[in-house]
DNA sequence: CTTAATAGGGTTAAAATAGTCCTATTTAAC
DNA sequence: GTTAAATAGGACTATTTTAACCCTATTAAG
């Protein structure tokens, strides 16, 4: 269907989130949930992979929550994608080979794989900066 | 995982195959599955989704088969992903409002359509001709 | 030492995708 | 006209992926 995983939404809301709501301000993951109305276990999910990936930075114990662990002029969509869901691939043997059983035979990879190359440079063409400003305007 | 539907794959290299294979000739669908290595189940129904599309015309009865519906140079890979799987949508509020919780105070769908069409807009920008030329050149 | 938070493993539930099966219809060939 | 080879398509099942939940451990403020 292509479509955008759930996931990935809540860490693209959860980092707009961060970076309107206070720069530096450490923000726990039930004020957001409750905020943008998303489930709050689930998207505890997305911030530790968002945190993996230093995108967000995390503050443990009583008085933690989240922060950005980056400018958000340094952080693009294709980045939040890449933390969430992982290295794309528009087609199975993208993940390995043996998961198509003609992928010896198929002429068609090439095409598709610099079709995948044009969406990711369409994600990593928009900043989280430029996003916002995109919807604040 | 953005990732394109095997239906589709299926159908991209069925209609290749009509292509390359003769122009007029009318082929079954028992032959395309042997001879590019898929399912001749699956494959039918990908073939009846070409056909309601007009990308493939069918001959009934004996002798039956799949032939091309159109000129080569006016079948699109976006033609293609639309008679197979229906109407993009990169996000679900795409399919229906009342799918996303939070559709109200979403400030992100901007954004997405855009990308949306602007996928779309690589999907429609390679013909089956254009294709076919890139894999043979 | 208690409490509020993140970290993360493991499990379950729901949905989408992939694949199969079966029957009806069409039509060429005999 | 009967048979056989094909598409048409509805219904079903299995598999995989996604979404969500639960539970325990760890961290650190007060
Ligand atoms: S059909 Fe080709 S592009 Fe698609 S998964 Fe198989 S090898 Fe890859
Ligand atoms: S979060 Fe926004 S873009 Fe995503 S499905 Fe909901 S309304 Fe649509």
């Amino acid at each position: 269907m292509l479509q955008v995983s759930r996931k990935f939404e809540y860490g693209l809301h959860a980092v707009t989130y961060l970076a309107t709501k206070g720069l530096g301000r450490v923000v726990t993951v039930k004020e957001m949930a409750d905020e943008i109305g998303f489930s709050q276990e689930f998207l505890s999910k997305a911030m530790q992979s968002l945190k993996r990936a230093g995108i967000a930075a995390s503050v443990q114990g009583v008085k933690g929550g989240y922060r950005l662990g980056k400018a958000i002029e340094e952080v693009t969509v294709a980045d939040i994608a890449l933390a969430i869901e992982g290295k794309p691939h528009l087609v199975r043997c993208g993940v390995k080979a043996d998961r198509c059983e003609i992928f010896s035979s198929c002429h068609h990879r090439g095409y598709i794989n610099t079709l995948q190359h044009k969406i990711q440079a369409l994600l990593t063409a928009t900043t989280i900066h430029s996003l916002l400003k995109e919807i604040e305007g």
